[in-house]
DNA sequence: ACAAAAAGTGAATGATTTTTCATTATTGTT
DNA sequence: AACAATAATGAAAAATCATTCACTTTTTGT
């Protein structure tokens, strides 16, 4: 995990630094906030923690200014002002926790793991079983290898899994998956269900489509 | 925004309840554990918020048993325990936030902003000045209209984006964009750039992609 | 068991995308 | 200015993907 830890006080920063190597995590240190601003626009990091008394840029400035450039990597503020006005403030200029001095290492390690738990968990990954869809690069995998998924055959498997346990019409899945508000005249649907069947079937051996006569396909659980 | 409070002091409760329903926030108040987990699985919630200390279930393990069932709903503990290994335990448990009594109604609603703003952002936009890329759908989205990318283009563009600023060899593009660790035999990334220069200058008229004889690409940012 | 409706199949078509190639243009160096 | 290296371009070829079609199989209600 890449942390960045931008603090001025060089005991702070070292001891840190000391404390995630020790976790086996690359640590990068900014002495202030343009170097702060600096690495953030150059490198993606997993997570950065903000002094917010630094010099040239205060660390709530180093949030503003990525959170408005688009940057959404998790920000922890560190600070010694513990008054409420001062958490609310970062909170709402996107800061995603706010710890103040003097504070544990074992609560900043947790602090973080949530944050960046969070962060994965609401990002990428649709899991069914034991297949997992990577919804940014639109990989499939399971344990036996990858699933060569065609573009609509992906988007099919994750209406599919979206629903599972649930009877979907040719109807709503045309108007999902094809942008369709009409029924179309040909058999695209059941065409493209082949495909997706076949390819599922080959890495499990299970048909997991379940065809129900008359009123659309249900993707069974368990 | 849905709130779930799970609080069996009623006093605290119902000041809760009063501050969020000025906000407009509808909220349902659970008065142990057990009936949280009921609303929890029955109804989708924005966030939980869970007093540690309640009848029957207490609220790490109502926290615990939601994560189990894959609910992953953003949690947020308040309890009278501030001790590290305490929020250590509930931050490793599926927790999001940790929030000790007494605490002020405005940074409980900071915090909850934070936390839903992540939960909700979940990173599927990559936004640069005034061009946004949706990279689930992998649409492309300008003032100007739609701009319709292929998929190696699309590819190409996030890569961009995600450098801007910084040289991009073509060494680096090859590997990340297509995935290959030689450099190929053809001018394949010159004719990709070409086409997606095109595009983005069909839309805004602006050259974003600039090149560095010698050396690759740089997108433009200022 | 039968007919009608619905769903499945393999192969062919058409469209789009990716890649290649030959040629031209640009850049940096001497 | 001349040269070599690098980059841009348009068009063509190759590959992939989405869709259609004719036909077969399965399912349901009678």
């Amino acid at each position: 995990m890449y942390i960045l830890i931008a603090e001025d006080d060089e005991q702070i920063a070292n001891s840190l630094r000391k404390n995630f190597a020790e976790d086996g995590n690359p640590v990068m240190i900014a002495k202030d906030g343009e170097e702060a601003i600096h690495f953030l626009n150059s490198i993606s990091f997993d997570v950065a923690l903000l002094d917010w008394r630094m010099p040239k840029v205060s660390g709530i400035e180093v949030c503003r200014y990525i959170r408005e450039s688009g940057n959404k990597v998790p920000v922890i503020l560190l600070t010694a002002l513990s008054q409420v006005k001062n958490k609310v403030e970062a909170l709402n200029l996107g800061a995603d926790d706010y710890i103040t001095k003097p504070f544990s290492f074992d609560e900043l390690t947790a602090r973080i793991n949530a944050i960046v738990r969070r962060y994965q968990s609401s990002t990428n990954e649709l899991i069914f079983n034991d297949i997992t869809l990577d919804l940014i690069s639109r990989r499939v995998k399971s344990p036996r290898g990858e699933i060569y998924l065609s573009g609509k055959e992906f988007d099919l498997l994750k209406y599919f899994i979206l629903h599972k346990g649930t009877i979907m019409s040719k109807e709503n899945i045309c108007k999902e998956v094809w942008s369709m508000n009409f029924i179309p005249s040909t058999n695209i649907i059941e065409a493209t269900v082949k495909n997706l069947r076949k390819k599922l079937e080959d890495d499990s051996g299970k048909n997991l489509i379940k065809s129900i006569y008359g009123e659309g396909y249900l993707f069974i659980t368990e």
